[in-house]
DNA sequence: GCGACAG
DNA sequence: ATCTTGTCGC
């Protein structure tokens, strides 16, 4: 199955209308999962060419039990709030060299979080069907107070009226990730579940090693 | 009208 | 995202 990216943007505002309504912000999704996977880009500095990866970590030791990359070029600009596009269907042509179905999708970027409410995470989400939650380093829409010191400490990321997120400390003493519900997931399990992936770095495992994986298959790939 | 703006 | 020097700390 091939993914057709939009023409323009205003094509692009279209798909994200309409599929927005599709997706799933309730889950409550897998409290244990055997497998997640982190899934993340890298770029070559000329801008024309990226690497996709995708690593499926055991959920419970963190290892690495299957991975998969995918080079190509972006397939739209970079545009706020219609970023996936530009790396969509990379991401999905590594999805599909997978040998293992992973139980849940990490996405370096923002689900709920988003001015339109469907971020990266949501639509990998729904267009894979896979339970998906979003992380993203620095903020796209929101307002927060600052989060206390330890982590596990949180506050919530509000758009007016509505929680579209959290602002979640991974670890003592570091910067705050943006955690939002992508597809098929609630927001405290999405946050337990970031928790459980960041034992040691502000970052979740998953994307770390997507990270790697990823800038490796960039620097080997021919130009 | 003027900034801000996931990666 | 990527470009970049040094610096602080384990």
């Amino acid at each position: 199955m091939r993914y057709v990216p939009p023409a323009d943007v205003a094509e692009a505002l279209r798909v994200q209308e309409e599929l927005r309504s599709r997706v799933d912000l309730v889950g409550p999704g897998p409290t244990a999962p055997a497998t997640v996977a982190g899934l993340d880009v890298a770029y070559a500095e000329s801008g024309d060419r990226l690497a996709a990866a995708v690593t499926v970590l055991d959920a419970a030791t963190l290892a690495v039990v299957d991975e998969a990359v995918s080079v190509g070029r972006p397939a739209f600009g970079y545009v706020p709030g219609l970023f996936a596009f530009r790396e969509l269907p990379a991401l999905l042509a590594a999805l599909d060299r997978l040998a293992v179905r992973p139980d849940l999708l990490v996405c370096d970027g923002h689900g709920l979080a988003h001015p339109r409410r469907f971020g990266l995470a949501c639509h990998l989400g729904l267009v894979t069907g896979l339970p998906t939650i979003g992380v993203g380093k620095t903020p796209l829409v929101g307002a927060w107070t600052e989060p206390g010191p330890r982590r596990g400490d949180w506050s919530p990321l509000r758009e007016g009226d509505e929680v579209v997120g959290r602002v979640l400390r991974t670890r003592d003493g570091v910067r705050p990730v943006f955690v939002s519900v992508g597809h098929r997931m609630s927001l405290d399990n999405a946050a337990d579940r970031v928790l459980a992936l960041t034992p040691r770095y502000r970052l979740p495992e998953t994307t770390r090693t997507a990270d790697r994986l990823c800038r490796r298959a960039l620097a080997g790939a021919a130009a």
